[in-house]
DNA sequence: TTGTACGCGTTATCAC
DNA sequence: GTGATAACGCGTACAA
């Protein structure tokens, strides 16, 4: 069992150990070819004699470049889940086996964003540097930034200006935000196409003529799907509402408009929700108040998390190719960074999945 | 639409913009009080005008820590997705929507002791910084040591005196490893125990007399699940194997002992699986056999991955607290660097999860 | 092939 | 309250 060093070893440590200069030490490491074997042995055990571990921090001021890519979440994780006091382990432990796994709450979307960037990085052999902050006056994104050769965001109380500073001195791609003209790479799905197809499929295929939007209008990506959900029922000749049906805040008082509807029994015949994380609690509210899905109303999603294939009945809904995003995220940071131009935005596809939700079951 | 900044901006850039020395503008953003209002705020106007971000790499080295933990994966994504050449865009998202997510992939256990981690070493205000690496000679994990201020890592094809050298510098936790006389803090669930629990099951419960064990015992857990399934066959006074019934490794090979034994019609009556990916491996083979889970075969995993629960018959297993070991590790991590002793090891709970495959459905 | 010396951008300890 | 200045650990021209 070996002896954990005092203080950080350096290249000067190992250096005199070996009885050679710290250029030596260096050389043996970065370029190995241009010591001498002898030398470069000597080094070698030195450097492991005395567990030498080159400090990050230092070789990255050196050269400039970090060799890491930042992945920043706002605030993504439920309340419940960050700001939770310090819970012995105890808690915790029983906690997480009393839930068994709590799909509702992983993976979620961008879980799997996450991954697909973190799997192209890998490809790439670079780090992945992971951040999240809460508030939006935060100075954690910065602190990010200043540590990773590019950025990528997650949509959300992300002050504009923050990410437009931040976007001045490394590449910064965001997610789920439809393009604009701003210094930023912009990573979306064609939001409008995959609800006029949702919409179609409900009044097409099921027949429903009364069909109403839930969501909250707020995140980027949202307001695209409600336009694509008013272009899909003007095209059907339908009534085209200049709001959504309801819209969901996380507070008590939520989706209460739906709430009034079930009890006056003057429900729409589907609910298109804006996420599939919307649409489960919306399967929750109703099955609570004894409304049969798809029976008495249809409902429908979007993105394609886990859980929708969970519940019961299983959501119909468009899935995102989020590991693609996550992939195509890193190629826009390293070949940027490379000088290689990239389009300031993608727009990728979707597919619609069916699920039981809807009617087809 | 601001302008990038041509090189990076420092504090000397912003300290002769603001009129100041660079010393006032580190305060400015260490310690405000320390400045005078009308400084600070021309400090942080020229900031702005220079869109200034600080350097991480400068700032680790100048304090000696860099406020980021890591986590480091050996081997564990599947060959398919790590080593793939670079494919085109839509190579990617036909191939993924096509997929649907395939749960089989993701998310894995490792996946949700990461989230754990993640979640924990957010509530602590720390960035994560991911690493990952094939080769066992792979300096990466070096790398990454060098980067952060403590290291929790996956067996794999660690090599042993790889971790040890590491675990000098910096913390080291190492997941899924049984206590040993080594340097690193050590995480684990009782293996033992969780097993003879399971066997207890298909014993008591379903009257199963031949039960047998398929798994690999290279990776340290599963020695120690073997040995809980040899204790609790001796425990029932039934014959106790030398070895696992079979093995997996990833060749086209694989479960050869299994595959005759379906052949012959001679299985076993209960097929106890070390890992819930080798089950529901177990299972597609057997489902491509003609065999009937439950009904001619019980069949039961360990982890409590989502899969097993998208499976059918769905996993009879057991889980483990996976989020609460991420946040374990940060918390060992955390509290070692700040002086504030830990165990070397620490053996969590599980819990036995009834699904389908063990005749219960 | 190896050694010397400087720069990378911050932080922090001093004086002023 | 603010300004010089010395670390921090490494990479690399340049010199030897």
């Amino acid at each position: 069992m070996l002896e954990p060093v005092a203080q950080r070893t350096t290249v000067y440590d190992v250096a005199e150990r070996a009885g050679v200069s710290i250029a030596t030490v260096s050389y043996t490491f970065r370029q190995p070819d241009r010591v001498r074997p002898e030398t470069r042995e000597l080094v070698l055990r030195a450097a492991r004699d005395l567990g030498y571990v080159p400090s990050g921090s230092a070789r990255g001021l050196a050269n400039g470049r970090s060799q890491a890519l930042g992945l920043y979440a706002f605030d993504m994780f439920l309340p419940s889940d960050l700001s939770a006091p310090r819970r012995s382990l105890d808690e915790l432990v029983q906690w997480e086996l009393d839930g068994l796994g709590n799909v509702r709450r992983f993976p979620l979307y961008v879980d799997e964003i996450q991954r697909g960037f973190e799997l192209e990085a890998r490809r790439l052999g670079r780090s992945v540097m992971l951040g999240s902050g809460a508030s939006r006056d935060s100075l954690d994104s910065i602190d990010l930034a200043g540590s990773v050769d590019g950025l990528a965001i997650f949509p959300g109380a992300a002050a504009r200006d923050l990410l437009e500073h931040v976007g001045r001195g490394v590449p910064v791609v965001i997610f789920s935000s439809p393009p604009m003209n701003d210094a930023l790479h912009h990573i979306t799905v064609d939001n409008e196409g995959a609800v006029r197809d949702l919409v179609d499929h409900l009044v097409d295929r099921h027949g429903h003529r009364s069909v109403a939007f839930l969501g909250e209008l707020a995140a980027p990506d949202i307001g695209a799907r409600f336009a694509g959900f008013q272009a899909a029922l003007a095209a059907h000749g339908l009534p085209v509402p200049e709001e959504p049906f309801d819209t969901t805040v996380l507070t008590e008082d939520s989706l209460r408009t739906l709430r009034d509807a079930i009890t006056s029994g003057d429900l729409p015949d589907a609910l298109v929700c804006a996420t599939d994380q919307l649409a489960l609690t919306v399967l929750d509210l109703l099955a609570q108040h004894g409304v049969r899905v798809p029976d008495d109303v249809a409902v429908t999603g979007f993105d394609g998390i886990i859980a929708g294939r969970l519940s019961d009945p299983t959501l119909t809904t468009v899935r995102q190719p989020f590991a693609s995003m996550g992939r195509l995220a890193v190629r826009i940071l390293t070949d940027t960074a490379a000088g290689l131009a990239h389009p300031k935005s993608y727009v990728l596809p979707t597919r619609v999945v069916i699920g039981g939700s809807c009617g087809c079951g």
